[in-house]
DNA sequence: TGAATGATTTACT
DNA sequence: GTAAATCATTCAA
């Protein structure tokens, strides 16, 4: 498998297309303890400074929120309700805090260092289908927040083409009803490792 | 300075 | 199905 990082061209474009086109593409990851590599099988976009949903709504620029407004490219990594990370890929251009959230990939190598990592054996699906779960078996906390996605330690990798989905974004009913209904979450319909199905057009 | 809350996960009833 | 865990960040005073 080459796995070579995609160049910053591929997130300098808008954040919509961004979300699409990395389902399919692999997440590489490399630690002390060695390399894990996943499909990239689910992700979502967040378009502020009007996406009310988005954490740069309104044009929020605070020390959490700076590196979105920074060069495409970068990783925007948070913390949540006290014990989640969440990975972000930064896009389009400076100055516009548009990113893409992970939210689930399937394992493709280095399933033993990601199984030790969550606790269980490799073969559970909760092994990395939900954006906390990926951050946690990817050993990503907020130490790489800003990192550059186009070298290691961290980056994105080019994968087979596969069909892509549409459905609504998840957990962001605090933006009210307009923004979650905006069908900016894509995913691998043919993925056992998409979080939740549900809400899209395929079922189960 | 202090209070409220969340791009979730997990365990328990 | 529901609820608890748990803390950085944000906003108000």
């Amino acid at each position: 498998m080459d796995l070579r990082p995609l160049p910053r061209a591929f997130y300098a474009r808008p954040v919509l297309s961004v979300a699409r086109d990395c389902i399919g593409k692999h997440l590489v990851r490399d630690t002390a303890d060695g390399r894990v590599v996943g499909r990239i099988v689910e992700a979502e976009a967040y378009r502020g400074p009007e996406d009310r949903a988005a954490h740069s709504f309104g044009g929020r620029r605070t020390a959490r929120t700076e590196v979105m407004y920074g060069p495409p490219g970068h990783a925007y990594v948070f913390f949540v309700y006290g014990l989640h990370h969440h990975v972000n890929l930064v896009t389009t251009e400076i100055d516009k805090p548009h990113a893409v959230l992970l939210r689930a990939v399937e394992p493709v190598a280095g399933l033993e260092l990601m199984a030790e990592r969550r606790g269980m054996p490799a073969t559970r699906r909760e092994l990395t289908n939900g954006p906390g779960k990926l951050c946690e078996a990817f050993a990503i906390d907020r130490r790489d927040n800003g990192i550059d996605l186009t070298s290691a330690p961290l980056f994105l990798s080019d994968g087979a083409v596969c069909k892509v989905a549409r459905a609504t974004r998840v957990g962001i009913d605090y933006a009210g009803a307009v923004w979650a209904a905006r069908p900016w979450r894509f995913f691998d319909p043919a993925s056992r490792y998409v979080s939740k199905s549900a809400g899209a057009r395929s079922r189960r």
